[in-house]
DNA sequence: CAGCAATATTGCTATTGGGCAATATGAAGC
DNA sequence: GCTTCATATTGCCCAATAGCAATATTGCTG
């Protein structure tokens, strides 16, 4: 559950869209293998790595293990991210100053 | 600059230690060597990763090269996040609501 | 232009990680 | 109790990657 495992964990196109999947629900291990063409325990593994990084959570039904989304698990990168964004949202800013100002030049001619 | 290329090079704790330091501006490879104990070829093919993925960029300054941080380049993490980020906060929304029918039920002791 | 300083490139090694087939486990249904 | 279904575990291979030392490159500076 640490920062490292959830960026690991996203860093793999499959897992990633195993998560996109879960969005919609819960789903078992083979519903969730059928859309890639790779094998059972494939699978497997990757939703081990999702879990051991707290961005899925597995319930007990029968024999099957439905797997089921913690969009929680997301918000250490959410956090992560905030530095950054106040950067970008700056630059953002600069832009609309200068579109401004581009403007007031513009009514002056 | 694909989403794959931006979380794997973000899945390296010592490129995302890299940006943090890229947050408080521009700074030379030697610069952002030093607080790692890692060789200068280590840190350029790290920087090389990162510039592809588009988080940073490169300045030219006699024989030195100042790397700056491209905050946009983390859009892409952020809108993939967007879905997510619904749930969670629907989450909230739903323990809010729970909290407060929980007040009512108190004041109607 | 010689020599130094900053960085890039190259070639190598060791580790990690994604993939699979084969097998193990555990619950349901007959 | 035996079979079947869903999934986990194991053992293996190959490709990708982080790391390094050695060397190449580029641009000052004297």
């Amino acid at each position: 559950m640490t920062l490292n495992e959830t960026f690991v964990a996203l860093s793999d196109p499959t897992r990633r869209a195993i998560l996109a999947q879960l969005v919609l629900g819960e789903a078992t291990v083979s519903a969730l293998a059928e859309p890639h063409r790779l094998a059972q325990p494939t699978i497997s593994k990757h939703l081990k790595v999702l879990e051991q990084a707290g961005l899925i959570e597995t319930r007990i039904d029968a024999q099957s293990r439905p797997r089921r989304l913690r969009p929680e698990g997301l918000k250490l990168i959410d956090d992560w991210l905030t530095p950054f964004r106040a950067q970008w949202e700056r630059r953002l800013d600069r832009l609309e100053e200068f579109v401004e100002q581009q403007h007031d030049m513009e009514s002056k001619k």
